[in-house]
DNA sequence: CGGGGAGCAAGA
DNA sequence: CTTGCTCCCCGC
């Protein structure tokens, strides 16, 4: 009889041991009966016959992860502090027996380079990993494309990561013309149907470019020779949940195991990736456009200038989009008499007006309820606060009648295929505005936008977070880069920080540089950053969690907790949340610690982005 | 993770 | 003393 421990796949629990009349080897897949229900598993080790009473495997899948998935799980383990089946539950296996498809010679496809995007290209090929630091219209994609070309050239495959939601038809449409059915589209919003064809293409090998937002690095993909991480500055590549890991590290990491080059691309780079990586460098776009840059005092207000500017920009006939931050029609509702501000039953936030649905509603729970139709506190009249797209596009189509606007944001472009949609509509003239959030920023290409209206950036300047400087800069690099893409545009920036912005404009690097000294000894890059959240019904009992592992990391002097109490948001769904910010100058130390404190009353935030 | 029992608070 | 709810432990 063999033994085997083994790790249940996405669940938080230790190794178990099983025994198997067959043998079995490390890293396939089993189901076993756990507490009667059966559960899959990765066999981790066999080991010897057990004290305890063990139970049979049930079944022998006929999958097994690769050596680079384990170690990169192993990893992720270790780092974000989960355990090695939560970090193997992020990857697809291979298939033990792949259906083998005849190799059809790689196909020829002719790119040609501009001479400073060939000049970027040799650049990148000296590197292992790099940073492409290039503007929007500098022909960034077709460097991509022929880097995948020469890692198809070599015998070899490809990753192209993409911020979510930002694969755009064009983006598909380019990538299948030049590598036809060698190139796979991944997205977690694929049908099952779609789904499961795309990952039998994938397990048979045909598949050798695979294109998707961060869960596509954990596809079966063999023999990786190149990842591409574009706009790598994006906080999409950070997850959410368990285990909280950094698809741009991830990338970083798998491409020294593989020994595959790594391409970070953005316009706009993360401070973090700038000082990290080697930088190549294109410093014009390709055709090169003037732009008319307005500012405005104001915080986010649709004022009459700005109304002014719009009506003249489409009685001329002209295509234009419209950012601010805030979804919704408003982001409070409060009252002028008493104070109140409505807030969520369950979060320590405002309650969002979502007029179209008659609801008020909650953006971190979900919660909703009718809108009110006098203060809850003292009857008087409410006033609604921070204006948000939805009212914004009322208002618009108010004002100007004949408007063709598009909403451009999570409540409205919720599939890939509304966004196509959207954008097919834009691109065929038959939208003349769109009014939306971040998402406008993601890398879309909207060919003949002359106008760009910047609404609210002080809200996210104005953010507890040590990266808000650089999350205002970039949107605001990146909506602008939007606009002139084709002829002279016009941007507006409503702000009251003028000077913050105007001074970069023509300078991102300049920004890189100065925050890199104003972060030395503080923030990263220069030292790591580690967030401990604690989460609880029972407000004390949260209380007392954090007292005591708080004291415990005291004790350690080569970490330095830079915060410790109630989070931002001191409650969501109910749950009471405090934190712990830890900051070290090396990361093991930090690791260490965290490791050392750990008792489960924790979630580990290691490189947190959201500080919420 | 997820089921079961401990432990505490509100109800009859 | 039941009922409800959350926490905490443990699984092979």
């Amino acid at each position: 009889m063999n033994y085997y421990e083994v790790s249940l796949l996405g669940k938080r629990a230790p190794l178990l041991t099983y025994r198997s009349v067959e043998k079995i080897e490390p890293f396939e897949v089993v189901k076993v009966s756990v507490q009667g229900k059966t559960r899959e598993a990765a066999v981790v080790a066999q080991v010897e016959k057990p004290a305890f009473e063990t139970l049979e495997i049930e079944e022998i899948l006929p999958f097994v992860y690769h050596g680079y998935q384990v170690e990169t799980a192993k990893f992720i383990s270790g780092y974000y502090s989960v355990t090695l089946g939560e970090a193997l539950a992020l990857f697809l296996p291979f298939a033990k027996e792949p259906h083998p498809i005849g190799t059809y010679e790689p196909k020829k496809v002719g790119i040609l380079l501009s001479k400073a995007q060939d000049e970027a290209l040799n650049g990148l090929l000296k590197e292992r990993s790099a940073l492409l630091f290039a503007p929007t219209g500098s022909g960034k994609t077709e460097i991509y494309m022929k880097l995948f070309e020469r890692t198809l050239e070599a015998g070899r495959r490809a990753i192209f990561l993409m911020p979510e939601i930002s694969l755009t038809p064009q983006m598909e449409k380019r990538l299948k013309l030049h590598f036809g059915e060698e190139v796979a589209i991944w997205h977690s919003r694929l049908t099952k149907k779609r789904k499961e064809e795309t990952l039998k293409r994938i397990r048979s090998g045909e598949v050798r470019i695979v294109a998707g937002p961060r869960s596509t690095l954990f596809l079966p993909l063999r023999d990786i020779g190149m990842i591409v991480v574009d706009e790598e500055h994006d906080d999409s590549y950070k997850a959410h949940g368990r285990p909280r890991y950094h698809a741009r590290d991830l990338a970083l990491y798998m491409g020294r195991l593989l020994d595959a080059g790594v391409v970070l691309g953005s316009a706009t780079p993360s401070v973090v990736s700038y000082a990290r990586q080697p930088v190549v460098r294109i410093k014009e776009p390709y055709i090169k456009t003037r732009k008319r840059y307005v500012f405005e005092k104001g915080g986010c207000d649709l004022g009459e200038e700005i109304l002014k500017e719009i009506k003249k920009h489409h009685e001329a006939g002209g295509q234009a989009l419209v950012f601010l931050p805030t979804r919704a029609n408003f982001k409070y509702l409060y009252c002028d008499n008493c104070g109140y501000t409505l807030k969520c039953p369950f979060c320590s936030v405002g309650m969002s007006l979502h007029r179209s649905r008659r609801a008020v509603r909650c953006h971190y729970c979900g919660y909703a309820e009718k809108i009110p139709d006098s203060c809850p506190k003292c009857g008087s009249i409410v006033r609604s606060e921070r204006i948000g797209t939805a009212e914004v596009v009322e208002r618009l189509s108010e004002r100007f009648g004949d408007i063709r606007i598009q909403q451009f944001d999570k409540d409205t472009i919720t599939t890939p295929g509304k966004l196509q949609k959207a954008l097919e509509r834009f691109a065929g003239r038959e939208t003349d505005i769109l009014v939306g959030t971040q998402m406008l920023a993601k890398g879309h290409d909207y060919p003949d936008i002359t106008l760009a209206v910047i609404l609210g950036l002080d809200y996210i300047l104005a953010m507890p977070d040590y990266r808000a400087r650089e999350r205002a800069l970039s949107l605001f690099v990146q909506i602008a880069g939007r606009a002139g893409r084709a002829k002279e545009a016009t941007v507006i920036v409503q702000t009251n920080q003028p000077e913050f912005f105007s001074e970069y404009i023509n300078d991102y690097e300049r920004f890189l540089k100065e925050e890199l000294l104003f972060r030395e000894g503080l923030y990263p890059p220069s030292v790591h950053l580690c967030r401990l959240l604690f989460a609880s019904k029972e407000e004390r009992r949260g209380e007392a969690a954090l007292k005591r592992v708080e004291e415990r990391i005291e004790s350690f002097k080569k970490v330095e907790i830079v915060g410790a109490g109630k989070a931002p948001i001191e409650m969501i769904a109910g749950k009471f949340r405090f934190n712990i910010l830890l900051r070290s100058q090396n990361r093991s130390d930090l690791l260490r610690v965290v490791k050392a404190v750990d008792d489960g009353s924790f979630e580990v935030d290691m490189d947190p982005v959201d500080f919420a």
